[in-house]
DNA sequence: TAAGATTGAGCCGTCAATCTTT
DNA sequence: AAAGATTGACGGCTCAATCTTA
């Protein structure tokens, strides 16, 4: 029956509940205990340096499965922070681009190692590295619609 | 070297960040969209119904991972819908037991098709049982400290 | 009319402080 | 002092409404 789920899928399901909720938690908390800024901070200017360019908010938002406005109110904070810029887009009288500021490239560099160590020690430690590629291949294809 | 999570670990965790969200996105945009409330409170109330008995605010916080004080939090709105009452432990003076109303029991028989529904929509169609296992037993690893 | 982006109001989670009982 | 639990203040997210430009 489509809509009654397996035992095996419903222990899934928790445990990526539980799993996701603790491995954020443990992570977030080993930055904070840095100085360091949320997460959600390196993410934004993770993709602004990836890109070599600056990025439209409309594309931050996609890149990281978020919402228009939370996006606009992450880049407020990140702006305020002096992390990025705001610039008017010459393509769309609409639209802004957000650009890395150099301080902004410094915070990336200070919060990889923590950041880094944090991934290793709450996943890495645990798992194989077979074990590690399987749960990737597994938890992607939870993201394909 | 410890600190240097593989590229499979960060893979990994990747996914494991964002399959997380998603996954939660769509299963509480379905409950939402039945006008049903969010997950947070089928939680407790099944917590409940599970230990067929009243439980203290304490025993929650563990079985879900929560905070004290969001547990605190998360009673009292259930509490003003109607689903729990508060009651005063016996055992210990500081504490409180957590009761489940008829209505609370209700509201989990009417928000278990919608759930499962969603889990199986959003999750198990997109793993075969193995995989779900699979799945399950290594996020079940992430959560061992 | 629609799309990109922002804003105000309200809800929820977090931090630190507090209260009561042990 | 320590443990169970709550509270006030505040930050971040969500919803709906709004503004500007396409």
């Amino acid at each position: 029956m489509a809509s009654n789920p397996s035992d095996a899928t419903v222990t899934a399901w928790i445990r990526l509940v539980r799993a996701s909720r603790h491995a954020l938690g443990v992570v977030e908390a080993d930055l904070k205990a840095a100085g360091l800024p949320p997460l959600g901070w390196y993410d934004v200017l993770l993709e602004l340096r990836r890109a070599e360019a600056p990025l439209r908010p409309l594309e931050i938002e996609g890149r990281l499965l978020l919402a228009q406005h939370n996006v606009s109110r992450l880049i407020d904070r990140l702006e305020t922070a002096g992390y990025v810029e705001r610039q008017p887009c010459e393509e769309d009288g609409r639209g802004q681009v957000v650009v890395l500021t150099s301080a902004g490239r410094d915070l990336l560099k200070r919060m990889w190692p923590v950041y880094r160590t944090a991934i290793q020690r709450h996943v890495g430690a645990k798992l194989s590295k077979s074990q590690a590629a399987t749960l990737g291949q597994l938890l992607g294809q939870l993201l394909i619609d």
